[in-house]
DNA sequence: TTTTTAGTTCTTTACTTGCAGAACTAAAAA
DNA sequence: TTTTTAGTTCTGCAAGTAAAGAACTAAAAA
């Protein structure tokens, strides 16, 4: 069982709230969070599953997930059959430059939309256009600042 | 009855999985793909029901969500009951900029954590340190690209 | 005044999700 | 060889959602 301050408890579900928003389950949200705010900083699944109340299959489960989401990762001890899970802050800068590439994509169908659109429609087209050369704009210039601080 | 093309079709399905995928209620997705996609660019209810074989609820639902997140509007036409949806395009720049502002709140948070780390972990709390660093330069400049896009 | 129009709101149903609890498994320890 | 450890996988359920259909409503038309 980990202790935790109460600010620590109150941060988790703050924090837990946040990433629930971000689309993580409520039972991986706290996990996360819990390897984020936690003095120790290698947990083992039986500390979480206690510090957190919940079950094995909710524990397993959530882990799996952040562990292919690469948002934890976990080391071994010798000896010791135990995995020891803890934050990956590191993948942060890449997710960022991820979903801005991942617009793409999106702005790949908005060119084909443009591209069968009506002609009739001169004003509206023109919008489109200007949205979709934005979105060029504003994911080059995105990857851009994200790489310049890797330089720094 | 909007009278589409195979073409077109296929582009309201394709764009709709993409806008599900951005928490949009399969019949939202749809009723903002036909408004993106289809020629004529005013549509009433009754077309939009006909067109996407959806009940009235359905459609009342969803264009209420879609007006209220500003993604379509309506305009009416004296002597006529109807209203009459569009799709609003230039709502893009600012929503952009909105999720990116709304980054700080995230920021803020994980700077509440650091605070309230313990000073034993000196390695994980550099880490989260040029974390908050790096959200905050990402903020500013993003922010900066996106109304140097507008001056131009 | 009654009927139609243009929707909105309520009710029900089909489906999905997140999780607990129990059964299971593979490796290590006894 | 049996038992323990460290989980994983399966089953079932409670709660939540999306949408259909029906009942409703407010304004306009007849």
């Amino acid at each position: 069982m980990i202790q935790l301050t109460e600010k620590q408890k109150e941060l988790i579900e703050s924090f837990g709230v946040l990433q629930e928003q971000m689309g993580l389950t409520p039972a991986a949200a706290r996990v996360n969070s819990l390897l984020t705010i936690a003095d120790e900083n290698e947990i083992t699944f039986d500390e979480i599953r206690e510090t957190l109340n919940l079950s094995k299959s909710a524990t397993s489960n959530a882990l799996n997930v952040l562990l292919t989401m690469e948002n934890i990762g976990y080391k071994t001890k010798s000896g010791d059959r135990k995995r020891y899970f803890f934050s990956k802050l590191d993948q942060w800068k890449g997710k960022f430059k991820k979903d801005i590439i991942g617009l793409n994509g999106y702005n790949e169908l908005l060119k084909e939309i443009l591209k069968n659109r009506t002609p009739k429609t001169k004003e509206y087209n023109d919008k489109l256009n200007e949205l979709t050369e934005f979105m060029e704009y504003f994911i080059t210039e995105s990857v851009k600042i994200i790489d310049n601080w890797s330089k720094k």
